[in-house]
DNA sequence: AATTGTGAACCTCTTCACAGCT
DNA sequence: AGCTGTGAAGAGGTTCACAATT
């Protein structure tokens, strides 16, 4: 199959979230004009989106929605439930830990790993935290295949390569900085301040 | 000027944050090659994003570190500080109010806003809960000029048309949904289940 | 009549390649 | 000799427009 652009992955995901609220409120059917109306972007863009994968609608009608929502979760790789390993416990790994909506019906955070000894052995819930030293036999034993790193800048690069190392093939990470992926890893980051600075430029360049 | 591209913006805050370490380590200068490797992408690509603003390096020379760290820190709008709101103070707002890299040297949560009565009135740090009611007049006071919306899914675009009638043209929204902006305010996300689900789609489509 | 699926056109972003400076 | 700045080429993403289908 030809390679999906990134673009496309994202907007599927929206998707999905929307057909699962649509589903919710009972509602069967869906144009691409009245999906793309709740995404705010067009029409066209969405039916792109979907002949990637193949044809989902029927003309004329639009797409059914649960049967759209049931692809495009399968799509998504979220016929399975995914386990998680949190490299960094502090005030923002806890609050990952705690934040509803991040603990997902699909992703299950398995493990905690701090290298710091006065955390070790400590426990969150009822999940131990564990030195770095163990990542290697603990990804196998907790059958982990995502890691969520929020270790402090410096160490992010770091980390990353040890878990590259012991098998890990994505990582989540919230380090603000760059980060160059291992072969083989996928890497996705949230950024906070690269988005305030978004922000400030626009404010900026929007009053001149 | 030409309208500059996102991508580029993003960029820019990236290379902000490059100089800042390498100017730090007391490096005077830097070629578009050498910053290329720490970005992980090519040297055209920096050369040209810069080009869009200017000329700042020396031929067959490079970069003068300070200089250009200086003038990128002008063209994001960091020479003023700014301050934000935030609405929506459940574990998310708290966690971002502790996080320590939130709390840049430019940008400082000056305002908290919760719905919920029991959270209005009680204090967090030296700061005080207030209500959605009296955000109009507490963003003049305040003199904020950008919200961070930490509320759940279902209440964000009513907040952030709140948000617009107040007077705020931009928003940090961390709610996992799509939001459309209201006329002439600028709204980034940070998604963190598209982000996941990204990464699941990538395990899932690459072992096939 | 309405809406999908899709090739082609269009537009935007990235990379190339080289003239111009230091 | 080395590196920038940039027009042109190339790659990639989005929108158009219309035949196909219900």
């Amino acid at each position: 199959m030809k390679r999906i652009s990134d673009y496309t992955i994202q907007r599927l995901s929206k998707y999905h979230r929307s057909l699962e609220i649509l589903e919710k409120r009972g509602i069967n059917t869906v144009s691409s004009k009245e999906l793309a109306k709740i995404e705010g972007i067009t029409p066209s863009q969405i039916r792109k989106d979907l002949s990637f994968f193949g044809s989902f609608g029927k003309r004329g009608v639009g797409y059914n929605v649960i049967e759209l929502h049931r692809k495009i979760h399968s799509i998504m790789g979220l016929d399975q439930d995914w386990n998680l390993a949190l490299i960094g416990i502090g005030n923002l790994g806890k609050a990952l830990i705690e934040y509803h909506s991040f603990v997902n019906i699909n992703f299950r955070i398995r493990l905690l790993v701090d290298s710091n000894k006065k955390k070790i052995g400590t426990k969150i819930g009822d999940l131990t935290i564990h030195p770095l030293e163990k990542l290697k036999s603990l990804v196998k034993t907790e059958k982990i295949s995502i890691a969520v790193v929020t270790v402090p800048s410096e160490n992010a690069q770091k980390v990353i390569n040890i878990l590259s190392e012991a098998g890990i093939k994505a990582v989540l990470n919230f380090a603000p900085t760059t980060v160059i992926p291992p072969d083989g890893v996928f890497i996705r980051s949230e950024d906070t301040s690269i988005q305030l600075e978004a922000l400030t430029y626009y404010l900026n360049s929007h009053n001149v």
